[in-house]
Order: C-alpha cells, then sequence, then structure tokens
DNA sequence: CAATATATTTAGATACGTCTAATTATTTAA
DNA sequence: TTAAATAATTAGACGTATCTAAATATATTG
C-alpha cells in the first residue's frame, strides 16, 4: 500500500471521517463540518480531494467513508492523538479535560521516532485517558463491545469504558463525582422522560443527564438472551 | 505593552530573525532567507507585514531590526524552542542532532500550560542541550561573552560554551568526539593557512576545520591558567 | 568614476483551505 | 403526492505564504 503525505487539514478530516465511521456507516458532510467547526461547502471541497487520493470513497449527498488505505492513514494519526493525550495526562500531569485539545495540535507534528519513543516511555499502552483504544504501530486496534449508558435498564451492574473527550466541561464534571474508565456503577433508576439516570457509585448516589449518558460507554450486560 | 497572535510563519521569521540579529547588527533579506530555506522576496514580503505589525523595524536594503514587541515575541518563540530541544533530549532522549528539526515543528504549536509544565519538570533550566540560554518566562536572558573557537590562539585553554544546532552532521561528529558544551580543550595548533584546528581533550588529540570551529563558542580567555 | 556584480524589491502568479451565497438534491410532512 | 424543510453542492471570492522573473538599488572593482 502506497504512503501518501498528509497536510494537517487532510489529517484533521481524516480523523473526523474516522469518528464519525465510528457511530455511522456514512461520514455525512454536515457530521465532518460540525466535527471541524468549518462549512459544509469545505467538507465538500475535502472530500472530493481526498477521494482523488483514493483515501476515501466520497458518494455525492451520502458522504464518505474510508478506504483502506484512509483507514490506516486515519488511525496513524489517531494513533499519535491518543498516545498524546496518555503522555500529556501521564508524563507532563495534564488534567484529562484539557488534553484533547492539546493533542489535537501536536499530533500533526509528531514524527515517527517522537512517537515510538513516546509508546515506549508510556509501555506501549492500548487506551487513552479517556478509555479509546490506541491504535498499534502497525494499525490493529482494540474492537471493545460498548453501548451507551443512557440504555442501560434500571438494576444493571455496568463498568465505564469509555467516555467522549470533546467537551472539557463534561470531563471536569465526570472527574468531580470520580467517574473514569474502569469505574463500577449500578443503574438505580432511569426517569421515562427526559432519562434522567440515577447511579451508585461506590456507595454514593449521582444522577446524569441523559445528554451526558449518551456520551459515557458501558460494558454490554451479561445480559438478557434474545436469541439463540 | 500588547499582544499579538502570530501565525506559524511570522514566528519563524521572527526566530530566525534573532538568531541572525546574534552576530550582526541587521537581519538582512538574504540571511533571512537562507535561515528560513525560502526566497528573498518572500522574506521581504514578511519583513513589510511584521513592519506593519510593529514587530520589526525595517529599512528597506537594510533588512530589519527587533522592535522591543518584536524582540518579546520573538523570545517568547525561541523559549518554546530551547525548552523542547531540552526536553526531547532529557526526558525521551532523542540525540542531541535531532532535537533542533523535532522542536522545529513544535514550538509553534506549544501552549502555555505545557510550556509551563515543561519547564518545570526540567527545573526551570537555563541552556539548552547546545548550550544556547533559554528564555525566562518574563523575556530576561543570560547573557553570556563568547568567542568562535576559531579565534583562539595556540596554547590557550578554552571551555566549550555553545554550538550551532542546525547541522545535524556536525554535531553527531562533534558527538563521536565527545565534545559537548562544558568541554575543556586546549588548543594546540592552529594552521595558517586552512585555519585547521588542533585540540587537546582530555588527552586525546582532535583536529577541527575552521568551518566546525567557526560553530564552536567558547569562553572568552583569562582561562589560560586552568587547574587541573 | 564607470562598469560590473550582487542584493533587494516589485510585479505577477500559484496553491491551499477556507468562506458566503446561490443552486440543486434529498427527505419529511401535510 | 406535492410542498416545504433540510442537506449538499457549486460558483465565486478571499487571505496567506510562497514562488519566479524582471526591475532597481547598492556595493565592489578595475
Amino acid at each position: 500500500m502506497e504512503r501518501i503525505t498528509l497536510n494537517q487539514a487532510m489529517e484533521n478530516h481524516l480523523r473526523a471521517i474516522h469518528e464519525a465511521l465510528e457511530t455511522n456507516e456514512w461520514a455525512t458532510t454536515s457530521d465532518c463540518a460540525r466535527r471541524l467547526g468549518i462549512s459544509s461547502a469545505s467538507v465538500t471541497a475535502m472530500s472530493k480531494k481526498l477521494s482523488k487520493l483514493k483515501l476515501v470513497a466520497y458518494v455525492p449527498y451520502q458522504g464518505v467513508q474510508l478506504t483502506k488505505l484512509g483507514e490506516k492513514s486515519a488511525l496513524e494519526i489517531v494513533r499519535h492523538h491518543r498516545l498524546l493525550e496518555l503522555y500529556l495526562s501521564e508524563a507532563l500531569g495534564i488534567p484529562w479535560d484539557r488534553v484533547h485539545d492539546e493533542a489535537e495540535k501536536l499530533e500533526h507534528v509528531l514524527s515517527e521516532e517522537l512517537e515510538e519513543r513516546i509508546s515506549k516511555s508510556l509501555g506501549d499502552p492500548t487506551q487513552d485517558p479517556h478509555g479509546a483504544p490506541i491504535p498499534a504501530r502497525d494499525g490493529t486496534i482494540d474492537h471493545v463491545e460498548y453501548r451507551a449508558l443512557s440504555s442501560v435498564e434500571p438494576g444493571e451492574t455496568v463498568t465505564l469504558l469509555r467516555v467522549d473527550d470533546r467537551v472539557p466541561e463534561f470531563l471536569r464534571y465526570l472527574g468531580s463525582m470520580n467517574l473514569y474508565p474502569g469505574t463500577v456503577m449500578k443503574v438505580i433508576t432511569v426517569e421515562p422522560l427526559g432519562g434522567l439516570l440515577a447511579l451508585r457509585v461506590c456507595d454514593k448516589e449521582i444522577v446524569l443527564g441523559s445528554q451526558a449518558a449518551g456520551m459515557i460507554r458501558v460494558t454490554t450486560a451479561a445480559k438478557v438472551e434474545q436469541r439463540q
């Protein structure tokens, strides 16, 4: 597979596409635009460019998907991003709500050598501070079955696996309640209409709104059998 | 003094100007062009831009000098650059001949917070791996009297203070001979025409060309009688 | 001092990523 | 099923940093 030189804009778009594809089959123009904070017109232009380079498959009015090559490229950037998040957190003590923005700037100027040394110094980790998997050097990536906390039924006990890393206030809020990846929580009640969630975490009761709960992914239960 | 938002190109130019002014009264267009690896025409354009922003005083056909504001801005970038060089070397074990290029990319995306944490973790150092002074947070900077090794007379004993950080091969060469800042050396002979320099360093004899010697700065004399 | 060499600037062009406004396609709802 | 709402694309523009080639200024030399 050929090697392509990416610039910062292309890297940003590829990472946004990769993120979008974590939850949807297509990365739509407006989804990418929202993630990147730019206009849809700009995204369309870049989609065409990436398509020409065979990094994405672009279907007008539908969106883009990553090609094998694009996937590989995207994973390299994601690896940079997540390794940096962890390094900033572990080695330099930056609070977890601020590592995302820092990593977003640093990820584009990380050399292979630096990436390698950072990874080594962290013991070749496989998870970033928010619980997201760090792609390995060879492009392989852990695939864990998640579900949104908002979909959990009252009475279930689950473990927090991963949280969205993009909203600092949200992360500070979670931190203030000691909700980190690995935390075990029991869902007490779910409010029928608004979806307010009452949790028990280490004997303390915590209430989360549905939007917050939607940004938290937890273990799939050892669960209700639907069908064999 | 007002605060100005600089982009990467402006930062690169300011640092080049600052470096040029370490040895000359004016940073000439061609000197900056050579340092930045771009055309003179581009430098002229940027000189005008920086002049408009009151970061430099631009005199056509003469060059630029930094204003107070420009000096302050340049020192912030230089601080980033040199702190990063030291951090990469100390914390991540990157060889001293490769830290310059890495730092050159990272310096533009270093936040205040990250700068501060890096500085703290290094014990607020005042010298980078090549012996160059690291400007303090408040913009103050050590001013040491140097002279070029090429100007030293036979018989003198001097201490290596600083080396040019831009040429990796040169740094690897110095490293292979254990010539680092702090190294004490005695000049044995100086070849009259080519300026070839024979040195004694720790009982080993080393020969340096005049170009190499010109990139090495050492203590001003008064060091002739060295204690053993 | 004049001629030549060198350095600098100007003029004009290009590539890039972004924007807004207008147009077109697709989806949703009456 | 058609009208309205939403999403995506196209067209045209802008700002930035760079380039080359031509013009001009400054420095050097015979």
